[in-house]
RNA sequence: GGAGAGAUGGCCGAGUAGGUCGAAGGCGCUCGCCUGCUAAGCGAGUGUGGGGCGAAAGUUCCACCCCGGGUUCGAAUCCCGGUCUCUCCGCCA
C-alpha cells in the first residue's frame, strides 16, 4: 500500500506511475474522498477537545459540590454529534481505504518501460544449450516413461492440474528441496522456517494477495482462512506489527512449503507436465531490510537463487520485468528463466522481488534505530529459491539422455541415495 | 469438546468502589557527570500513529492500556461479543 499522504500530495505522480504499469485508475474519486475524511476528522477533534475539557470542568464542579447539570446536558449533544461523524468517518475511511489496498505499487525508476513480456530486457544467459543430436523428449513423456511422474492417476485422486510422483521421482523433489535448503541455509545465511501453510484473510491482505486477487487463492470452505499460494505470505506474516531492531537486519529467512493456485484464468496454457499446476512444491527466499541496503540485498538474493541452476548445469536466463509485467506489490522484479528444450523456450523459475515499503506498511513491520527517534517502515523482498516443480522438469528435459534415462546431477547424488541416472 | 485464569509502554510489572492515568516502579536504552580501565554510582531524558504552528529545536491538539460494540458529561477501569495465551479434564497424530 502506498502512503496515503504520499498519494495526496502526489497525485499525478502515482497516476503517471501507474499508467506505466498499464493500470491506469482515476484518482478524482480517492481526492474528494479524502478530503472528506480529513474535514470530518478534523470537526472531530475539535469536539472531542472540547468534550475533554469540560469533563474536567465538571469533574472539578462535582468534587466541590457545585451543580454541573447545565455543562452534563450541553456535552449529552457534544457526545451525540461525535457519534454521528465517528460513524460518517469510519465509512469515509474505509472507502479511502479500500481505494489504497487496491491501488498497485509503483515502480522503481531502473525499472524498464514496457507493456507485457514481451518487452522484459534479458541482463544475462548463462550456461550453454547443447545440440544433444537426438530428439528431445518433453518431461511429461519422460516422467510417465521412466514411471517416476503420473497424470492420469493423480487427476483420478483430485482432478487435473495436481502432481503425483513415484520412486526415483519422488526422491528427486524431496532431494531437491533438501538440496536447495541446505545451500541457503549454510552458504548463503538464511534461517530455515517452517510456517503454516495455511493463512487468515489478514496476512493475504499484508502481503497484497487481498483484496484483489482473491480468484487465484484456495479458500477453505467454512473459514476465513487461504490455502498459500507462496511461502511468501506466511513468511513476511511472521514479523507483522513489529518493531525490529535495526542490528538485526537484514533478516533472512528461507522456507520450504507447498504452494496451491487456483491458476483461474489459465485454462488452456501449460495444460501438459509440471509447468502450471494446482499444487507444487518451492523453497522460498524471504528478506527484512533497511531501506538503504534493499536494492543491494535484491542483487545477492538474485544471486542466491541463481547459484542453485548453476550448480545443477541448467541454463538460464535473467530478465528485469518491465513496468507493464511486474506484479501487484512489486517495485522492482527479476525472472531467472531456465532452458526448456523440448519446448525451446525460457520458462520462469524464480521471481526475486524488492517490495520496499508496500508490504511492510499494510503489515506494520518496522525498525528502530537505536537512539534515533520514531520508527521507520522495513524494506520485505523474496524471491524463489527454486519452484521445485519446474526444476524438477528442467533436469528431466536438459539431463535426458538418447535412449530416455535422465542423468542425476552430481550435486545431487548424496541425497538421492546414490542414484546417478534414473532408467526406465 | 468441557472448566477456569489472563492480555497494560522495548521488556518486567503496578493500576478495578469510572474523573489531573499516556499510565507508578523496575529493567533496558540515550545524553551528561564521575572514574587508571571495566563494573558500580549520580543527574536528566526515553511509546506509537495522525493533525496544526515552526526553517529547526520544539510546541500544541486528537487517538491508542488485545480487538469490536455498549453504558456515561467522562472508561485502562463497568457491561456485551470476539481473538489469542496459559492451566486442568476429555480426545487425538
Amino acid at each position: 500500500m502506498l502512503e496515503i499522504k504520499f498519494v495526496r500530495q502526489n497525485l499525478s505522480k502515482v497516476q503517471e506511475a501507474l499508467a506505466k504499469r498499464g493500470n491506469p485508475i482515476d484518482l478524482d474519486v480517492f481526492k474528494s474522498l479524502e478530503e472528506k475524511r480529513r474535514k470530518i476528522l478534523s470537526e472531530i477533534e475539535a469536539l472531542r477537545h472540547r468534550r475533554n475539557l469540560v469533563s474536567d470542568e465538571i469533574a472539578q464542579m462535582k468534587k466541590e459540590r457545585k451543580d454541573a447539570m447545565e455543562r452534563v446536558t450541553e456535552m449529552r449533544g457534544v457526545s451525540s454529534r461525535i457519534k454521528d461523524l465517528e460513524k460518517d468517518l469510519s465509512q469515509t475511511e474505509e472507502s479511502v481505504n479500500q481505494f489504497l489496498l487496491n491501488i498497485p505499487n509503483i515502480p522503481d525508476a531502473s525499472v524498464p518501460l514496457g507493456k507485457d513480456s514481451s518487452e522484459n530486457p534479458v541482463i544475462k544467459r548463462i550456461g550453454k544449450i547443447q545440440d544433444v543430436g537426438f530428439k528431445i523428449k518433453s518431461h511429461w513423456e519422460l516422467g510417465e516413461k521412466l514411471k517416476i511422474l503420473d497424470f492420469e492417476r493423480a487427476s483420478k485422486i483430485t482432478g487435473s492440474r495436481f502432481p503425483l510422483y513415484f520412486g526415483a521421482g519422488a526422491r528427486l523433489e524431496r532431494a531437491l528441496i533438501n538440496f536447495m535448503l541446505d545451500v541457503h541455509t549454510s552458504e548463503h545465511g538464511y534461517t530455515e522456517v517452517l510456517p503454516p501453510f495455511i493463512v487468515n484473510r489478514q496476512s493475504m491482505t499484508n502481503t497484497g494477495q487481498l483484496p484483489k486477487f482473491e480468484d487465484d487463492l484456495f479458500k477453505l470452505h467454512g473459514w476465513d482462512y487461504f490455502l498459500i499460494p507462496t511461502a511468501e505470505v506466511p513468511v513476511t506474516n511472521i514479523h507483522q506489527g513489529e518493531v525490529l531492531a535495526e542490528d538485526l537486519l537484514p533478516i533472512r529467512y528461507t522456507a520450504y512449503t507447498p504452494c496451491f493456485r487456483s491458476e483461474a484464468g489459465s485454462y488452456g496454457k501449460d495444460t501438459r507436465g509440471l509447468i502450471r499446476q494446482h499444487q507444487f512444491n518451492k523453497v522460498e527466499l524471504v528478506k527484512f531490510t533497511t531501506p538503504e541496503t534493499s536494492y543491494d540485498e535484491l542483487e545477492t538474493l538474485l544471486q542466491d537463487a541463481e547459484s542453485i541452476l548453476s550448480r545443477l548445469h541448467l541454463p538460464y536466463q535473467v530478465v528485469t520485468l518491465c513496468t507493464g509485467d511486474m506484479g501487484f506489490s512489486a517495485a522492482k522484479t527479476y525472472d531467472i528463466e531456465v532452458w526448456m528444450p523440448y519446448q525451446g523456450v525460457y520458462r520462469e523459475i524464480s521471481s526475486c522481488s524488492n517490495f520496499e515499503d508496500f508490504q511492510s506498511r499494510r503489515a506494520n513491520i518496522r525498525f528502530k534505530q537505536k537512539g534515533k527517534k520514531g520508527t521507520e517502515l522495513v524494506h520485505t523482498l523474496n524471491g524463489s529459491g527454486l519452484a521445485v516443480g519446474r526444476t524438477v522438469a528442467a533436469i528431466l528435459e536438459n539431463h535426458q539422455q538418447s535412449d530416455g534415462s535422465v542423468r542425476i546431477p552430481e550435486v545431487l547424488k548424496s541425497y538421492m541415495g546414490g542414484i546417478e541416472v534414473i532408467r526406465p
